[in-house]
DNA sequence: AAATTAGATTAGACGCATCTAATCCTTAAG
DNA sequence: CTTAAGGATTAGATGCGTCTAATCTAATTT
């Protein structure tokens, strides 16, 4: 048995190792989750005893694949009580990850199969994240770039959001971009901000937040092998 | 902040105050929370320095006003969550229970409302319990006696039947007992036996059961004072 | 009134998840 | 090649919730 707290950092390796690439530094860890450093290094060393990370001295972890089997449960868990909060309990995007993250620990297969079957088994949670299925196999990542790496000129669509901030979910929802919405990138202007058009509104994006936002490409093909 | 085994502490006082009348007893919480005695004196301790319970040592326990208002909120909690996973998820009213248990110390005042708002404010959970209403006042005891109370010839509706136990709920659901059903006593046999008639069914429920069941008089006028 | 018994409490311990303070690697810069 | 800087780890402590073993209190029986 796995206390939430493992099942935590087990979901936070797995995010970071996406987002950043293994191996994940102790230090990145201690900042996503919220304790010291070595707090961290304890618990990752309880994690290796079980087998669920594999763990180099000053270097970092990186999850086995039972480990990640776990992460993606956990996730599966996250993302459809999002998917059920915002689709039959009328929460907004901004609203759904906290309430979430209290309840994902806590629910058992058979209600994450009854709530599945309830949504009609969505591939995708309000924030455009992926739910992983039922089956637990590492999905294949999609072929999403990040908003923050274009240039003027692009066309993209907005694909995923990430659900960690807020303030940025509320701002973006002000602004009109959510998972579906295309738009043209204006300008990057070199202080710091985004311009792009959505339907002939301009837009204004802070960097920090066009680097939450992951977008597919449209109009022009630029499918990368 | 209380902890969710604070908050089962004082659910259990309150349901075993229901039950037995104050104060409650060491073993008799032990008992009811799966733990040991000494783990009990050294949690009502805790609470009594917090002024949610009122203690009297070797005599047991009794809550305050304000431990009441926690239980109830706690309650609350656990019965429109019952009742979500019964109206919403298609579960049947024996496997409501663990999963409502699992869920009612995580859930944000912001979730309860929605569920209540969706559920459209019940009065009752699925076994016939009263659902806390949103103010947390101590609601007045509802007129209802223990099936085991009654003797043969009672004509009686079945109010509210104990969640505790899977078994139990599973036996009264393939007899057709549930909150509502009205029934005929025809006999009660001195081996521990209720014989009852349910439209012409003749139903057999040990006294355990029987203990289980709280029940109205029908037909007859039992208006007691 | 004494003795037994049922029940409650104290004493002392453990595992979890966390912290602070101190020490120890690793690496990049001089 | 030495050293300074930045991370990571060890050491040691804390609070929570739990346990077992030992002791104590209250109530009932004789």
């Amino acid at each position: 048995m796995l206390s939430d707290v493992m099942e935590d950092y087990l979901k936070a390796v797995y995010e970071l190792e996406r987002e950043h690439g293994p191996p994940v530094g102790t230090s990145t860890l201690a900042d996503y989750l919220g304790v010291t450093p070595p707090t961290v290094t304890s618990m990752v060393e309880k994690l290796e005893e079980r087998g669920l990370v594999e763990r180099e001295k000053y270097k970092g972890v990186e999850l086995t694949p039972e480990g990640e089997t776990v992460a993606l449960e956990v996730l599966r868990h996250h993302r459809l009580l999002e998917a059920f909060l915002a689709d039959h309990l009328d929460y907004e995007w901004d609203e759904v990850h906290d309430e979430a993250d209290a309840l994902e620990h806590h629910i058992s297969e058979e209600f994450e199969k009854r709530l599945a079957q309830k949504l009609g088994d969505p591939a995708v949670d309000p924030h455009g994240d992926p739910i992983p299925t039922e089956d637990l196999e590492p999905p294949e990542s999609p072929d999403t770039e990040v908003l923050a790496d274009h240039e003027a000129g692009d066309r993209v669509a907005v694909a995923r959001v990430s659900d960690r901030d807020d303030e940025e979910l509320r701002y973006l929802k002000d602004a009109g971009v959510e998972p579906g919405t295309e738009l043209d990138v204006v300008e990057h202007a070199p202080i710091g901000m985004f311009v792009v058009d959505i339907d002939g509104e301009t837009v204004h994006l802070p960097d920090r937040v066009a680097a939450a936002i992951r977008v597919r490409p449209v109009d022009e093909r630029v499918t990368e092998t």
